[in-house]
DNA sequence: CCCTGATTCGC
DNA sequence: GCGAATCAGG
């Protein structure tokens, strides 16, 4: 495959939406997520609008040894006004959606135990339970829809890439995490980590 | 381990 | 110019 000018615009429009690289080669198919960002980096925009973030300072890493090229100009001085944004109508926000999984068929309880306690039961310290913060009823709906779905790990059965919210009450046999798939470097999986951090309100701050 | 982008360097 | 290999980080 080689770069048309409209995988290139492809390129241009996926990375300034805020694609991953890897988004991207998968996207245009034929390329590797090295080579989009080759040619991210080639095409001279790598920084990603001029925003927020993305320092990316230099990098004195002497790998192995400093080329003895003498010359390298490099006038790269992007700051690049960005002429005309593509109209940009529905912003990538909506990432984090609070509806990640839609409604599952049946659940089928495995395991029909007896459970005496209310997992809701106002007892003692309970885990994590979203019920005191102010959650959105959608939002925890969407989780206990979700938890219907967990795998009901017991704790040695967690590793890296399981979710460990716990749910039920630690001091009855009711109890298992979710196990479902964490979110990337979080603990918990996509739902959980709605309702584990979600505070400080929204972002109020506005770039100036 | 999964993923991200950044950089290098032979082609 | 291209992109795999590698690096550096989350």
């Amino acid at each position: 495959m080689s770069w048309t000018d409209e995988r290139v615009e492809t390129l241009k429009r996926m990375w300034a939406e805020g694609q991953s690289a890897s988004q991207i080669a998968k996207e245009l198919g034929g390329v590797t997520r090295n080579a989009v960002i080759g040619k991210v980096h080639r095409l001279g925009l790598s920084n990603r609008a001029g925003g927020v973030a993305t320092p990316a300072p230099a990098k004195p890493v002497p790998t192995r040894e400093k080329p003895t090229r003498t010359d390298a100009p490099e006038p790269r001085v992007e700051a690049a006004p960005t002429p005309e944004k593509k109209p940009v109508e529905p912003r990538p926000a909506a990432a984090a959606a609070p509806q990640p999984v839609p409604p599952s068929p049946a659940p089928t309880p495995a395991v029909p135990a007896p459970r005496k306690p209310v997992l809701v039961t106002a007892g003692q310290p309970l885990p994590p339970q979203p019920s005191a913060n102010e959650i959105s009823p959608e939002t925890l709906a969407s989780v206990r829809e979700v938890e219907k779905t967990a795998r009901k790990l017991t704790l040695m059965e967690l590793t890296e890439r399981t979710c460990k919210w716990p749910i039920g009450d630690p001091a009855t046999p009711d109890f298992w995490f979710c196990g479902l798939p964490v979110q990337q470097g979080k603990p918990y999986c996509e739902a959980h980590v709605t309702v584990a951090f979600q505070p400080m309100s929204a972002r109020r701050d506005r770039k100036r």
